[in-house]
DNA sequence: TAAAACAGACCAACTAGTCGGTCTTAACTT
DNA sequence: AAGTTAAGACCGACTAGTTGGTCTGTTTTA
């Protein structure tokens, strides 16, 4: 708190004139970017037709919004370790609305035909809100990629463990998945 | 710490006999779980040939850890965030080092043509280790699958994300990757 | 001039850690 | 076998520092 207040600039009275405990900004700065995320997953769920391009999009949000909101994430996780219940609960409240989204639409590309049907629906999506949210673990601004690079490449690692492995090759999603640089494709095997 | 000593059913004066201070303790209890994982990725490394067969038994191993050390690991991921200076630093000494088997097993899978050449090395090792260490954020024991079911399910995600797609239909991967019960192939897409 | 915004001394509860003491164990002596 | 002793194991009241949070006032705003 002291520390909080100090960094802020402001004081002990001045922070508690605008929120009722510690617990409740933690909240606040949760809310903040899970209500992010949300709107713009539950956007790109709706605006897309495929599950692929639902997909795709969701993922790139996701990735985004630790790019945008890094310091709030950063303090959340560091700091939530002991909120209170009814916090705990709001808060996982949207964090399930999110990984919904994301089980339905893996669950649409299974039943398209556009994903693997062997697929785990639960496991493969905690896989990739598990590989996204580890990011605030590792990711430093004098990185060697940017945020946005890092999306498009979990996305080609994604969407290289979802789809169908015969539909890959065809050369449908050119668009979406990564490839060489055009310089370096002289070098190529097979 | 009282809490600790409690669980424990010692006391203060018996836990600081043997420990020099709280951070020792926590430093134990990961380096229990650390030195384990890296012992088994050292091993899995070094006793198989291709990599393929490598970055499928590391990550196999990482998983499992997860299934034999969820508490210590639950543990020092919530204790840990104020961890003195250097517990830190020998704390990411070892996780480096783990760090560096995956990196350098998905760069001999691109040498050796098994992986796809566009995958950035970095990037994708850390795509890896943050899904395989969020587990312990949602694994419950009474979750409808086993440690080692979520340990093939990896692996498989895994290997389809940086396997060359060509080879992936070949059959050259059937023991490795997963693949419909068998009495479900009747509805297969095709 | 009243209400909202802010300040900071203060407080109770809790934190990791200490310290003087007791109990336990086992080797050593007789 | 019984007695001695010393070291390691263990105890828990206590402390210094920190935590989140309160309260009485002062300043700012409209």
């Amino acid at each position: 708190m002291n520390q909080i207040v100090e960094n802020v600039g402001t004081s002990k009275g001045g922070f508690y004139h605008h929120f009722t405990s510690k617990d409740e900004l933690l909240f606040e700065i949760h809310d903040t970017f899970i209500t992010h995320v949300l709107e713009k997953g539950i956007y790109a769920y709706e605006t897309h037709h495929s599950p692929t391009q639902k997909l795709k999009a969701i993922v790139k949000e996701f990735v985004n919004v630790f790019g945008l909101y890094k310091a709030h994430i950063s303090v959340f996780y560091q700091e939530s370790t002991y909120l209170k219940q009814q916090y705990q609960r709001s808060v996982k409240d949207k964090r399930d609305q999110f990984k919904q989204i994301v089980m339905r639409t893996i669950e649409e590309g299974k039943k398209s035909g556009e994903f693997r049907e062997e697929l785990s629906v639960e496991i493969t999506t905690m896989a990739i809100l598990g590989m996204v949210n580890w990011i605030y673990k590792w990711y430093r601004q004098s990185g060697a990629n940017t945020m946005d690079e890092i999306g498009d490449i979990f996305v080609d690692l994604i969407l290289h463990a979802v789809l169908q492995t015969e539909t890959i090759s065809k050369d449908n999603y050119k668009e979406i998945l990564l490839d060489l640089p055009f310089f370096a494709k002289g070098n190529r095997n097979g």
